[in-house]
RNA sequence: GUGGGCGUAGCUCAGUCAGGUUAGAGCCCUGGAUUGUGGCUCCAGUGGUCAUGGGUUCAAAUCCCAUCGCUCACCCCA
């Protein structure tokens, strides 16, 4: 199973990991790990029968007693199915949750998308104000920015609720009746099933047909557009330049009032590198009581290759600073007390453990590109000492074995 | 699920079209260039079931089929 996150692209992960965690903190979320895998039923319940995960995108396996599991493939139905059975609610009755892990979905890879992937996200659940959308956004926002990506677009929308969205559905389909046949396949699929797909089908001929066809603003109630209006009012207040667009419709069936993505231009196909909305009715639906709520997601990968594709800066891994070599094996015991005693006081510190020459070892330290070489040889030993070499200018010079530390220390502040 | 491309050393690849001696290169790695010392250079060496299985042939990395894997696009998504 491919998965990137080799050694080559650590430091990546390390880094952003580490911007959400201390993001994520100012904004008080707190980390939750659920499970890798989770009983079929809650996905298929919590992201909907029609969507396409559902339909083709789970990997689905039985345990032995005949149970069907499958790995997840997205993190919201998880961080639901733990709030409720932990009972988080009564803890605080709004949770504000984020979890960082794996994901799988059982399609065919390409450049942007595997099988096995990476996503952190995170959920506010309890609250139906607008006002927690709008920090979910500006959070995510953060974090990209933090992390150093530019030129990320938002694209926001409201897919209306219970109450308005049946109207629009049926607006839709009264619409698409006459011209079903100049849909393409799946779309006259999508009639029947989940007509709101339809509009952001990428066939240029349901584009067409898309169009004219009725927008769901006229269409939404008094609340939802009182939601959306107030989301817009905090997201110019947080100076957060945004698009709206009608025809965004997210994969996930959950969603209600809020959807937004936030897309980057330099992934091509794959441009999807966050998203979220509001799921006003997913903990109901999985036996809780109706707890509006709102979440995020967003692709670990993408967010490493839109950061390779704009070069941007990571700090690395600082490498070994010291190599302890020895002239011969009988040298090893004091060589291995050496780089102990370096090692306990913070410094990293490496040896010979192939039984090398002591050029070899030179070249070994030089290839490690360490500052200092401490050569452990019978000669030095006799007087408690080491001979320290500095690589980056060569010079050398004997040390008392308990000096080693200052002279080390000091020199380094140079 | 559909359709392209690819699979030869740790890495990047040549060799495949026109089958034919022990399958090559660069980088990397290991060792050496007098005996306790790096970088540059020079020399030498290690390393490959040519993705896997089957077929055609006197002969297959090379041709054919299947499988697996990777990759790109579609669908959709992160």
């Amino acid at each position: 199973m491919h998965q990137k996150a080799d050694i080559p692209q650590i430091d990546y992960w390390y880094y952003i990991e580490n911007i959400i965690k201390e993001v994520l903190q100012t904004y008080g979320y707190r980390e939750i790990r659920t499970p890798a895998f989770e009983h079929t039923e809650l996905f298929v319940r919590g992201i909907g029968e029609t969507t396409d995960i559902v339909n083709k995108e789970m990997f689905t396996f039985q345990d032995r007693k005949g149970r069907s599991l499958t790995l997840r493939p997205e993190g919201t139905a998880p961080v639901v199915r733990a709030f409720l059975e932990h009972n988080m609610s009564r803890e605080n009755p709004l949770a504000k949750l984020f979890y960082l892990g794996n994901m799988f979905r059982c399609e065919k890879p390409q450049a942007g998308r595997y099988r096995q992937f990476n996503q952190f996200g995170l959920e506010a659940i309890g609250s139906q104000s607008p006002l927690i959308d709008a920090e979910i956004i500006q959070a995510s926002l953060e974090i990209y920015k933090k992390i150093g990506l530019a030129d990320l677009k938002l694209i926001i929308n409201s897919v209306g609720c219970r109450k308005c969205r049946p109207k629009y559905l049926k607006a839709l389909k009264d619409y698409f009746r006459d011209r079903k046949e100049l849909l393409c396949s799946d779309c006259r699929e999508r009639y029947d099933k989940n007509p709101l797909r339809i509009l952001d089908c990428k066939k240029k001929q349901c584009q067409k047909e898309v169009k004219n066809s009725p927008t769901i603003f006229d269409y939404l109630c008094e609340d939802c557009k009182n939601h959306f209006r107030k989301l817009r009012e905090y997201l110019d207040s947080l100076e957060i330049t945004y698009q709206v667009n009608p025809l965004l419709v997210r994969g996930l069936d959950y969603y209600t009032k809020t959807a937004f993505e936030i897309i980057s231009g330099e992934l091509g196909s794959q441009n999807a590198i966050g998203g979220g909305g509001r799921y006003d009715y997913l903990v109901e639906e999985l036996g809780g009581k109706y707890t509006p709520s709102v979440g995020f997601a967003a692709g670990i990968e993408r967010i490493v290759s839109t950061m390779e594709k704009q070069a941007v800066r990571i700090p690395s891994w600082e490498g070994i600073k010291v190599f302890v070599a020895t002239v011969s094996s009988e040298d090893n015991s004091s060589a291995l007390k050496i780089v102990k005693q370096i090692r306990e006081n913070g410094v990293s510190a490496e040896m010979d453990f192939l039984d090398k020459s002591i050029k070899a070892q030179m070249r070994l330290a030089n290839k490690l590109n360490v500052s200092y070489v401490l050569i452990v040889g019978q000669e030095e030993l006799k007087e408690q000492k080491v001979t320290i070499k500095n690589m980056s200018n060569g010079q050398q010079e004997k040390v008392a074995i308990s000096k080693i530390l200052p002279y080390i220390k000091t020199s380094q502040e140079e």
